[in-house]
RNA sequence: GUGAGUGUCGCCUAGUGGUCUAAGGCGCCAGGUUGUGGCCCUGGAGAACGAGGGUUCAAAUCCCUCCACUCACCCCA
């Protein structure tokens, strides 16, 4: 038997609930700060994200679906949405448009990963960007928006994490520095810190081995190598955020996994620690539209994985609203019956009434099952009677009183 | 890529060498008088016990290999 891919899943019917709701919400909250949709191809250019996302991320290095097509074009499933949005960005021309332009996406994410909870080979990211300013009221409009997301999503108990990681011009200095530091504590390093010196220096600050912790605990800080536009910026955008209320914390030790990133870079995180705690994260990357081709263009973003915002959902108990069904079910009894519940409930759809009808030769008893299992509301029987005459039996199905009536009246009985 | 755990009908679970060509619950289907649901009752369909190999007179139950799933590490959403 064929089974889903491993690391893939069906979304079935009885989810769709949770996956609607935050779809709504997404629309709703991007509607709010002016943020427009876009829909970028599945697959891009593998290039476009060996170049954004960083040759030494593991994301490039081991995780991506990569393929050569027929015509031996190297393709890339979209491991992450910014790069195609900003290819977009420059593909169309969008710096005409009044800046910032502000974007957002719902879409599937591929990466090769060994799946466990919360994390999958297919997966579906919301995110948004902001390209075309870099001036910190943006940075906090941006943050603000993924917090009243969240908000509105009745999700608590999270927590911002704030910091900035500089620039090109001053995060140099800030790799020596840290390295320096880390040069002496090189013994009591785990084996993947050790790595982690020597390619990805940024990355040793968030190793959660505890004796590794503490090393990162008293490493220098990013933000005190900051030069003066950058510690500005940081400054500014601390301001702000506390203007509009929002509790972040800046943690010294939060760095991102793409190499695109520059000053400012957060994420959202579940209060309750665990395994893949966050539910989002997001910064600037000033310089990746130029990276890709374009002029210097600063831009700032965030992306949410929707899979663990509804792990969160459910381990919160948060209700989410039903999905509307029909409203009516059409139960029928003999052959000429069946005609008319086949024509009645055409008419009622076309009037906009939502309706199931019996399908197949089943007994009256088990047609009513089915009306009640699929929980709907009035069930609209026809039978021999019936038909001669011309009348229908509505029955309620939540109070069992059912009445007759002539079938001209039954769509006025329905509103 | 590394480590651990699990694998019996659609779902949950019983069974730990012989009475298991596998039991129960949920769900599904059908009936409980003649055209009526939800509760209850009865019956039915549905798994050779992840796959393959081995041990044994005998295996769902023991061993091996593989596969899958789950969880964790890594990394991230």
């Amino acid at each position: 038997m064929y089974r889903a891919p491993r690391g893939t899943s069906d979304i079935l019917p009885k989810e769709q609930a949770h996956w609607r709701h935050i779809e709504q919400k997404v629309a709703d909250i991007c509607q709010l700060y002016g943020y427009e949709r876009i829909d970028a191809p599945a697959f891009e250019d593998t290039q476009l994200f060996t170049r954004s996302v960083g040759e030494d991320t593991d994301i490039v290095e081991k995780q991506m679906y990569t393929f050569q097509d027929r015509s031996g074009s190297q393709i890339t499933l979209r491991p992450e949405g910014t790069a195609s949005v900003c290819r977009a960005y420059l593909e169309h021309g969008l710096h005409n448009l009044p800046q910032p332009v502000k974007l957002y996406y719902i879409t599937s994410i591929f990466r090769y990963e060994r799946p466990q909870a919360g994390r999958y080979r297919q997966h579906y990211q919301f995110g948004y960007e902001a390209i075309g300013d870099d001036d910190p009221t943006l940075d906090a409009e941006v943050i603000d928006l993924a917090w009243q997301f969240f908000e509105s999503l009745n999700l608590h108990h999270l927590s911002l994490q704030l910091n900035s990681i500089g620039c090109k011009k001053c995060r140099p200095g800030y790799l020596t520095a840290l390295k320096d530091y880390y040069a002496s504590y090189t013994h009591d390093l785990c084996s993947d810190c050790k790595t982690r010196l020597k390619r990805n220096p940024l990355r040793l600050l968030d190793c959660k081995k505890p004796l590794c912790q503490q090393i990162a605990n008293s490493a220098p800080r990013s933000i005190d190598y900051l030069c003066q536009q950058c510690d500005t910026h940081f400054n500014q955008l601390k301001k702000y955020l506390e203007l509009l209320e929002l509790p972040f914390i800046v943690n010294h030790c939060l760095v991102r996994g793409l190499d695109y990133y520059t000053r400012t870079v957060f994420e959202i995180q579940p209060e309750a620690e665990g395994a893949q705690s966050t539910l989002g994260g997001g910064g600037r990357y000033d310089d990746l539209i130029e990276e890709l081709g374009g002029k210097p263009t600063p831009a700032i973003g965030f992306a949410a994985g929707i899979e663990r915002i509804i792990i969160n959902l459910k381990k919160q108990n948060i209700p989410v609203p039903s999905l509307p069904k029909p409203r009516v079910f059409i139960a029928y009894v003999g052959n000429e019956a069946r005609d008319k519940a086949t024509k009645l409930a055409s008419t009622l759809r076309r009037t906009g009434i939502g309706v199931i009808e019996a399908i197949g030769s089943k007994s009256l008893k088990a047609q009513l099952r089915q009306a009640n299992s699929l929980g709907i509301h009035h069930t609209v029987i026809i039978g021999d009677e019936e038909v001669e005459a011309g009348t229908v039996i509505l029955r309620d199905m939540t109070t069992a009183e059912q009445k007759t009536i002539p079938i001209d009246q039954l769509e006025g009985e329905l509103q």
